[in-house]
DNA sequence: TAGGAGCTTTACGTTGACGTAAACGTAATA
DNA sequence: TATTACGTTTACGTCAACGTAAAGCTCCTA
């Protein structure tokens, strides 16, 4: 047997526990159309490919992307049934998330800097108000 | 008359118009005690430090916050009144924030260098599928 | 003075992203 | 064979963040 035919799988609660999710939220997406799992018996079965995407829901989520967001954003991964215009319409809405992304960038570091004076402030006050 | 002594305000429509949001929404900030205008008659009056605030709320918003993640931020920058128990606390909430910031920035590099190959995929499609 | 324009409050409605409970199937294990 | 662990569907509940009337001030102006 060749070595790299082994299939990996995982369970639904498996990928909760490494993600620290719910079952209920990996249906929630399931449902929404984000993930579909294949099935043995009824159980379903999750292949590494479902697992990444899983990966990419949940950072986008860390990012403050909607579920809707987050699946315009896998699906621009797998562009292989698109067809030209799909195609144009895609590279759009990549430069439309990218922009959305540099802002946050910029919002990050705005924040990171106010939250550094917010600290300094703090232990200046500390020190001052030692007799306190 | 000093010039210095001018003082600014702001109405309700002049900052919705400002940050495109509307006025239930920035109502809705007040009642979640976000926001705390004056008023001049019935009406609200805003001044520059309000204007601020709301800017803060927005950026927060666009990072993902909730508006009790970006109210407590906002009191991190005014700890005039808290005391020295409370400056800890503050400072260790800070450090939390700049975690999960930090977090976001790795996110927003992997998703910005997906784009980009995101993109590139489309480009090659693009030359590749010329007949279509 | 009748009508806008802009402000207000009160209050029910909506949407997204799940939580939670009920009732049930299946397979291993004590 | 009964319990336990893990899976399933169905469906109502919840919470945040507003949307959306409805009804009423106040000042300006045609």
């Amino acid at each position: 047997m060749h070595p790299s035919t082994v299939t990996v799988e995982y369970s639904i609660s498996v990928l909760c526990k490494e993600f620290d999710i719910t079952t209920r939220t990996i249906r929630h997406y399931e449902d929404l159309g984000l993930l579909s799992p294949s099935r043995r018996g009824q159980s379903r079965v999750y292949t590494p490919s479902d697992r990444t995407r899983l990966r990419l829901i949940l950072r986008g989520k860390r990012l403050g992307l909607s579920l809707e967001d987050s699946r315009q954003i896998i699906d621009m991964y797998e562009p292989g049934k698109t067809n030209i215009n799909q195609l144009n319409t895609l590279i759009d809405a990549i430069r439309v998330q990218r922009t959305k992304l540099n802002q946050q960038l910029d919002d990050i570091s705005k924040l990171l800097k106010d939250l550094n004076d917010a600290e300094a402030n703090c232990v200046i006050a500390l020190k001052t108000n030692g007799q306190n």
